[in-house]
DNA sequence: GGGTTGACT
């Protein structure tokens, strides 16, 4: 196989001074001759052409290739056509390509198939959860969400259709992402022809070659067959405007306030654009809006023009899309956003970005368990990453609030990646079912830290799915494994089966994956609050939601009730999905579904079956309504959005903790405590606590 | 008395 253009020149090769990493500077580009002319033109235009032979060179040589672009480069679009032109997908393989995200998977797969003339879903086509637009034996190239290729590994633990699979935006360094990379590695070395591409935006390439770099074996690696396994790391330069960046003198203490008079001022002096704000959250978003909102009744020459528009996942669909609607002439648009729009979401027509420097984050906390929301400083990553959100039209300012000082000398380079800040009980399954044992000694990109890693183990062995040995369980461990959910809710739909509650626990177990069914709707809180107690039942949040379905279905899946009762329709169209795929999974693992008609007893012995580890008790004497875990202690109180908010039963189990000025238990069901040696004996007995 | 963001055959 000769994939570089014979007859070409080859594309010269410079050695890094440490470690021999391979840099290359551009080749003259040769014509691929597929596709029609002005797609073909547009395609050439991209500054990632100017590297096709290289690359394509360098995927031939090295079994992993790190390839370094900005925004605009077009290599998720041009490297997998490049891999097809020069035969990759020959002999019936496939070209896999990666993306953390469903909408990218589905926008890049409908351009791509566009530029090579097909049919989506033929050559080119992708697979998300719920949807697979590829046709087997004749889809080459395939765009997928990183979830799914993990998902296929469990079937297919090498990989074997693909001869090529790209990781794209590898440099956010989501869970998913560095699970696939460490399974990716482990798969070299049974697969050597396999190849790897890691597509990055920063500059950070030298951690993922290290991470690929291949244990130096004893004499050379030219005696081995196959690609040489030193990775090789190549840099294409972006596409966007230059983007001038102005920090602070002094540092601020309120960034809300300074991020409404740079609004100010930037309608003052600068000229036509719109404006893009980074803050924290909706709270943060409110009271901007509010502050710019009273300066218009105040100060309204400086605030003339301003369309003040929040974002943020929370938001209804139909308020989101004002965010796309284009601005009147005139007018300048300021989106108040989340992190959203750091990676999720692009806007058009943004000249100007204001950066206060945080974003809420999670971290996790092994020892109590706890996930947090903490609002923290960014890293310099992120913080490039919003700064060229103001270059994609034409050249654009970026006020950072903070100081040059800082972010040269105190912001950190790149973020803490989310194996570092999370709960890691579903990688460990996922990891388990592809049989690997040894998971304290796994090769990550970022190794999680051995309390987390040791906590999950303790879970997983607590709910049954892991035994003695740390070994899957038989059968239960194997059909958790396979249950698309968070392990805990995956035991409680397993025991749902013997308890004879099944139908509805699938439908509990639906809801509780989709963030929230209720809609939010600014400003009427109250109404909301009204409507919830139409469905409320006097044993919790689970069984409230039972109730929701059961209306939503009786109602013809009408969106007029939904909107009638406060009820996320695009949430509940969800939930019938979610609830679809999960009735699928489980007849596939030979679990028949039964109703518990109005039995709720058994429905709720099901919930702490799964979720027995978060049971609390009622403080005796509370007259704030503060409860604490039976496990830990820990002090809790019930989230208000419960049914059973100022109910307060003496023993609940609750799904989720919130964590903000205190510990909010989200999603709450009461229980009996007899339920718990019953159901638990092995958690609550040997522990000898006093129920 | 209250919700950063993604994702799953």
């Amino acid at each position: 196989m000769a994939f570089w253009k014979p007859g070409s020149e080859r594309p010269r090769i410079l050695d890094d001074e440490e470690g021999g990493v391979l840099f290359y500077n551009a080749a003259p580009a040769s014509s691929s001759g597929y596709g029609h002319a002005s797609m073909e033109k547009q395609r050439q235009r991209l500054p990632v052409f100017k590297y096709r032979t290289a690359i394509l060179y360098l995927v031939e040589t090295h079994a992993t290739t790190i390839v370094v672009g900005e925004t605009g480069s077009g290599k998720t679009t041009q490297i997998p056509q490049y891999l097809k032109e020069a035969g990759w997908a020959e002999g019936g393989r496939v070209i896999g390509c990666t993306q953390p995200r469903r909408l990218a998977v589905q926008s890049v797969a409908s351009r791509v198939a566009e530029e090579m003339g097909v049919k989506l879903g033929e050559e080119v086509g992708y697979t998300i959860r719920f949807e697979d637009v590829t046709t087997a034996g004749v889809t080459s190239i395939k765009f997928l969400t990183d979830g799914v290729l993990l998902r296929e590994m469990m079937d297919d633990p090498l990989l074997m259709k693909y001869s090529v699979i790209m990781v794209d935006e590898a440099h956010e360094r989501s869970l998913s992402t560095d699970i696939l990379l460490g399974l990716l590695k482990k798969v070299q070395k049974r697969r050597p022809e396999l190849r790897v591409v890691i597509s990055s935006a920063t500059i950070e390439a030298k951690t993922m070659a290290d991470f690929f770099r291949g244990r130096k074996r004893r004499g050379s690696d030219n005696d081995v067959q196959g690609p040489n396994t030193e990775p090789a790391i190549l840099s294409v330069e972006g596409r966007g405007f230059n983007v001038h960046v102005h920090y602070l003198e002094e540092p601020v203490s309120d960034y809300v306030r300074a991020t409404v008079s740079t609004i100010l001022s930037i309608n003052e002096r600068e000229r036509m654009g719109d404006i893009l704000v980074f803050l924290t959250g909706q709270d943060d978003i409110e009271a901007a809006t509010q502050m710019l909102n009273d300066e218009t009744h105040h100060n309204a020459r400086k605030s003339s023009g301003l369309i003040i528009l929040p974002l943020y996942s929370g938001l209804p669909r139909g308020d989101q899309d004002l965010i796309f609607s284009p601005t009147p002439r005139g007018k300048r648009k300021v989106v108040l956003s989340t992190n959203i729009a750091e990676t999720s979401l692009t806007l058009e027509g943004i000249v100007y970005v204001v950066d206060s420097g945080f974003s809420k984050q999670r971290f996790y906390n092994p020892v109590t368990d706890i996930e947090n929301l903490v609002v923290a400083p960014i890293s310099k990553a992120s913080a490039r990453q919003r700064a060229g959100r103001a270059g994609r039209v034409r050249p654009g300012k970026c006020y950072r609030l903070y100081t040059e000082e800082y972010f040269l000398n105190e912001m950190a380079t790149e973020g803490i990646p989310e194996m570092q800040r999370t709960n890691l009980v579903s990688c460990v399954i996922q990891l388990k079912a592809l049989g690997i044992d040894n998971i304290l000694g796994f090769d990550w990109p970022a190794s999680p830290s051995p309390e987390a890693m040791i906590r999950a183990l303790e879970i997983l062995y607590s709910l049954g799915i892991l035994d003695d040995d740390a070994k899957l369980t038989s059968p239960i461990g194997f059909q958790v494994a396979e249950i698309p959910l968070d392990p805990m809710v995956a035991k409680m739909i397993i025991s749902s089966h013997e308890l004879g509650c099944s139908e509805e626990i699938i439908t509990i177990a639906a809801v509780l994956s989709i963030q929230s069914i209720w809609a939010s709707v600014w400003g009427s809180q109250k109404q909301l609050d009204e409507a919830k107690l139409r469905f409320a039942a006097a044993e919790g949040d689970h069984v409230t939601f039972l109730n929701v379905y059961k209306g939503f279905l009786q109602s013809g899946k009408s969106s007029q009730w939904c909107q009638r009762n406060f009820v996320n329709y695009h949430a509940m169209k969800k939930v019938i999905e979610v609830r679809d795929q999960l009735k699928r999974v489980a007849l596939r693992l030979g679990l028949s579904l039964k109703s518990c008609d109005r039995d709720l007893q058994v429905l709720r012995k099901a919930v702490t079956a799964g979720f027995f580890a978060n049971a609390c008790r009622l403080e005796p004497y509370s007259h704030n309504g503060m409860y604490k875990t039976v496990r830990t202690s820990q002090e809790v109180y019930i989230h208000p959005s419960s049914v059973l908010f100022r109910v307060n039963p003496k023993w609940i189990i609750y799904h989720a903790l919130v964590s903000t000025d205190r510990q909010y238990a989200r999603n709450v069901i009461s229980i009996e405590p007899s339920w718990l040696t019953e159901i638990a004996p092995h958690f609550y007995n040997s522990k000898e606590r006093a129920l």
